[in-house]
DNA sequence: TAGTGTTACATTGTCGACAATCGATTGTTC
DNA sequence: GAACAATCGATTGTCGACAATGTAACACTA
């Protein structure tokens, strides 16, 4: 657990965005970003007084980082027990991809119905992106991740898109522990590129089964690569 | 804002529950009640120190207290300038609505595809509350709240029981505020004994359907009392 | 008066120290 | 040797005080 110091840098890059952020955050920031990176595994322990000492603060902005983690759906909490990362059981892996089906699909029939479906230039610009992506495992991933973003983004629906962040959260750990390549990029972009269209033609449904059956192959896919490699936690 | 000193008792209820619940659950506990029962209305500040002292504790477990409110998505914090009561627009409600179909109407399908739908008795049982609970408006609330949770509860999904938890607050947030008496029980009773019908008969899609209709139904009733009433934030 | 700089205050953020709790280890008794 | 009680170490929970931040009121200038 090799924790490095916090950065004393503004967190910010958007012009004037001066904001200061709270230690916490920052320190929430930087574990989230090793969870998701898979540097800090599943089940391993989260010591606030380690924490701290490593990081160089005291113990109430790492608590405060660890409830927000906890708000992530990252890492578990037990009072007087302690915080430890999150362990993704197979189930969990199911039950997450099941729930991200089912908010995507949300998130198409909404775009139909409020007739939003004709401003997908963004997403046609993802598919691009990925056919163009080649073998870079980690571009194609990053590229998928801004698609979906877009969907959710493009539904307009606050409350979805805060449901959708815990689930993106955990799907993201889930794929930083596959690191074997799932899928070829083409394939995938063709399956993405399938789902723009028939959400262009208002075609809710079409759309809906077609996001439901890639999002089903990724399921198998994972969980094959899941019962394989390591039995964690 | 009457905050009375918390009871130093221990919250558990169960026999030989003896768990020791933190300070800050414990507080946490008795906020969320008081929002859930419109007693901290929206947008009242819930300034750390005062909470703090009126409590008789330190502003630790306060801080604890509120940032577990924000999990339950019934505060909204920002940084140095401190937490309130989340107001709920008119479009909040909607969404929240609209969201609690989405899940509820998972949770059928669900409880249909794993053969679920067999051990309906809990259901049923609600229903027959619901007819029998007459005027008593507190009642018919409570057993509506039943009826739903042990929907979600049959699933058997985990995730879709920790979304729906954040949700049903909410809603239990914004009923407390339709003081008015929404509409008849016997004909509330009938809507859900159609829906535990339908899926008693395997028939997911026509009772998710019927929610659908029920839920819409609430939403227009709980908008209209909405605009009418107050402009609250 | 409109606009700007400054100051004061209320509130949250952070800190270090102490208390409470849990699990495991050790010691004791039969 | 097994069951039970006391003890210990590690960790979180709680506390009170100080620092950092943001808002609003105020004085000042043009």
């Amino acid at each position: 657990m090799t924790t490095e110091p916090i950065t004393p840098l503004r967190s910010s890059d958007a012009l004037g965005e001066i904001a200061n952020v709270p230690l916490g955050e920052r320190i929430a920031d930087q574990l989230r970003q090793q969870i998701l990176d898979g540097e800090l595994a599943p089940g391993t322990p989260l010591v606030e007084i380690a924490l701290a000492s490593e990081l160089g603060v005291s113990r109430a902005p790492v608590r405060e980082a660890l409830r927000i983690l906890g708000l992530d759906g990252l890492v578990e909490t037990v009072p007087y027990r302690g915080t430890t990362v999150r362990g993704l059981h197979r189930r969990d892996v199911e039950e997450l991809y099941r729930m991200r089906a089912l908010h995507e699909g949300f998130a198409i029939r909404r775009i139909v119905d409020t007739g939003r479906h004709r401003d997908l230039a963004e997403l046609h610009a993802c598919c691009d992106a990925m056919a163009a992506s080649g073998s870079d495992a980690r571009a194609l991933n990053l590229v998928d991740e801004r698609f979906h973003a877009t969907l959710i983004e493009l539904a307009d629906h606050a409350l979805l898109t805060t449901f959708w962040r815990t689930i993106a959260m955990q799907v993201r750990q889930v794929m930083a522990m596959c690191n074997r390549q799932i899928a070829d990029p083409m394939v995938i972009a063709a399956n993405h590129r399938r789902i723009v269209d028939a959400i262009a033609s208002a075609d809710a449904q079409t759309a809906i089964t077609l996001l439901e059956q890639h999002i089903g192959d990724v399921i198998d896919q994972v969980l094959n690569e899941w019962s394989r490699g390591d039995a964690r936690r």
